[in-house]
RNA sequence: GUGUCCGUAGCUCAGCUGGAUAGAGCAACGGCCUUCUAAGCCGUGGGUCGGGGGUUCGAAUCCCUUCGGGCACACCA
């Protein structure tokens, strides 16, 4: 519909093309405003003439057309009502398809996303829960816009801190404590090593050192860090469960120890490294950055290294032709520097296939998130006691409920990803219980509870099947209009929120598409005597169930039929 | 100090590749359940888009400046 309105124009606008034409067309705000809207301002300044008058003389031009049923000239706008049937029946008919919002965009491409991440021996806070949740809704954006993903855990398992949770292990631990506690204890230990250490800086030397012993492959040292690392991962991949996220490799940091020497090689060879009190450099002052350490002062390697190695390996590997990095803000310059360094060694590529996508900070309740004094919210908490809440709405509003503890899991987590989710990833964010736990309004469970909806009434007509001829016309109320806008605009939004690399696009969509249903089904009855009117009111409620379901689960997040 | 990000309604935020009267939700108040799920819908009040300049026919949006806040700035990740 959009491409004949374009087409109409540019046949009567010399100055712009088919396609410019397509992108400045516009879908108004109001229904009122009309079905597409062409704005005339870039007309305007081409043809140095009042958008206006510009306006005025394309309606003219365009006369009357079968398919249009108005064409209105307000302020500098052109609105074009459509012929309802052929408007509604133009988008329904696209929304139908079982691959409605997909597309052929990644077709043969790979996308590497690095996200969760998190450092082995710590608990799994708030904070490591925003990348795994944005990565994995990354994950399937790309994926339906036809890219081949490939998820990767790039697990903090590797590095001074093991050196440190040794030498707290030998000092002050035991056996059966970390068995029975395992992360909890660990991170006991990883605290009350600061503390020391405090008091006793011998202690980070000898860390350093215990360290330097690991990357020699001393026997010991691994042994206790590969006990430490298979407890972790095995209480992290509980978290991953609940939340419903998956990888296909775990390959954290270790994984790359044996390439750090080729990456240094390498950097040696192309002439970047520069000695610097001890410690190997790649100095990047030209582009206003601070060096980028590579091989610290006792010849052992440091996070950067083994990123610049994490990259060659990825793109031998999967050849990809974006390689995302979900972390923290916090993490820009490191990035940038890593980026560069790769750009430095002649790998072109690096400049527009190495993105990374910041995240802004989770505080608690005002304060900074701190393991050392025990300011933390760990995310299995989080999600059960979503879940738990969930659990006494349903016995309150629904005791009846089928399957009650399943669909409970559904919203409860459903709703803190949701929550996480629906703003922006920059902004930072200031942890509450109290908005978490409402359920009100721009929320999960307020998406859910429109899809049960939509469900609801499905069930109670069962002779109904999707697809059939319907009589399109019938469809012609403000608010049901209104909900097929909001059909239409689903690819786009895919498309936009994968561009942006925002999942909180398709966020903000599912909302509206629920609050503009929600309106439709205060307004509209569905189930009327009449055949056709029903026929076709059902269509739409079948496409919104299946667009709703379809973007949360783009964000990750399970729909449950009843609630 | 340097760099970077953020600042929009009482609160949390959309809108930011310049365009129609700056929009939602929460909170407050008032309505709507003998018909498809009230976790819903409708209505009311609430704004110098941090301040000041500039570019433009047009600025919340772009540029400069200033104020306030977050974060980073090499041997942690």
């Amino acid at each position: 519909m959009k491409a004949k309105i374009a087409e109409l124009i540019a046949a009567n606008v010399p100055d712009l093309s088919v396609e410019d034409i397509t992108t400045l067309i516009e879908i108004p705000p109001k229904p009122e405003l009309g079905d597409f809207a062409f704005p005339c301002f870039r007309l305007a300044k081409t043809m140095r003439k009042a958008p206006q008058m510009i306006a005025a003389e394309i309606a003219e031009k365009i006369g009357s057309q079968d398919f249009l049923s108005e064409i209105k000239v307000e302020g500098a706008y052109l609105n074009f009502f459509v012929n309802k049937d052929m408007f509604a029946k133009g988008i329904l008919t696209n929304a139908l398809d079982e691959n409605y919002g997909s597309a052929e965009d990644g077709k043969g491409k790979t996308v590497c996303i690095d996200y969760s991440s998190p450092n082995v021996a710590k608990n799994f806070h708030v904070g490591h829960l925003r990348t795994t949740i944005i990565g994995n809704s990354l994950y399937k954006i790309f994926s339906k816009l036809g890219y081949h993903v490939e998820r990767i855990n790039h697990l903090g398992d590797w590095g001074t801190q093991f050196g440190k949770l040794i030498v707290a292990y030998k000092n002050w631990g035991n056996e059966d404590a970390v068995k029975e506690r395992g992360v909890a204890e660990l991170m006991e230990l990883y605290v009350k090593f600061h503390e020391e250490a405090e008091k006793n800086d011998s202690l980070n030397d000898e860390a350093r050192a215990w360290f330097v012993k690991m990357e020699q492959g001393d026997e010991e040292a691994l042994k206790i860090w590969q006990w430490f690392k298979d407890i972790s991962l095995q209480e992290y991949k509980g978290t991953y469960a609940l939340l419903g996220v998956d990888f296909d490799h775990y390959t954290g940091e270790s994984f790359y120890r044996d390439m750090t020497d080729d990456i240094v090689g390498k950097l040696t060879e192309a002439g970047l490294l520069t000695e610097s009190e001890g410690a190997r450099v790649v100095k990047l002052d030209e582009y206003d950055m601070p060096p980028c350490l590579v091989v610290k002062n006792d010849g052992s390697s440091i996070y950067a290294t083994r990123d610049l190695a994490a990259v060659l390996y990825r793109k031998k590997t999967f050849n990809f032709d974006k390689c995302l990095y979900v972390t923290g803000q916090e993490q820009k310059l490191h990035f940038a520097q890593v980026f560069k360094v790769i750009e430095l060694l002649g790998y072109d590529w690096a400049k527009d296939s190495l993105v990374h996508i910041p995240y802004g900070l989770v505080s608690l309740e005002g304060a900074k998130l701190s393991t050392r004094n025990g300011n933390v919210i760990y995310a299995e908490d989080i999600l059960l006691e979503a879940v738990a809440k969930i659990k006494e709405i349903i016995e309150e509003k629904n005791p009846e409920l089928p399957d009650k503890d399943n669909t409970a899991r559904k919203i409860g987590v459903g709703a803190v990803l949701f929550n996480d989710l629906y703003n922006q990833r920059i902004k930072d964010v200031s942890f509450k219980w109290e908005k978490l736990l409402n359920f009100d309004g721009e929320t999960g469970p307020y998406v859910q509870y429109t899809y049960a909806r939509c469900a609801s009434i499905l069930r109670k007509q069962e002779d109904f099947a999707a697809g059939a001829d319907i009589d399109y016309a019938a469809l012609s109320e403000p608010e049901t209009i209104d909900l097929i806008k909001e059909i239409s605009r689903f690819p786009q939004v895919v498309k936009d929120a994968a561009e942006r690399f925002e999942p909180s696009v398709v966020a903000r969509y599912s909302v509206a598409l629920a609050q503009s249903f929600n309106k439709f089904y205060n307004t509209v009855r569905v189930s009327v005597e009449e055949e056709n009117l029903r026929k076709a009111r059902l269509t739409l409620v079948y496409i919104t169930k299946k667009i709703i379901h379809d973007s949360m689960d783009l964000l990750g997040i399970e729909c449950p039929e009843q609630m």
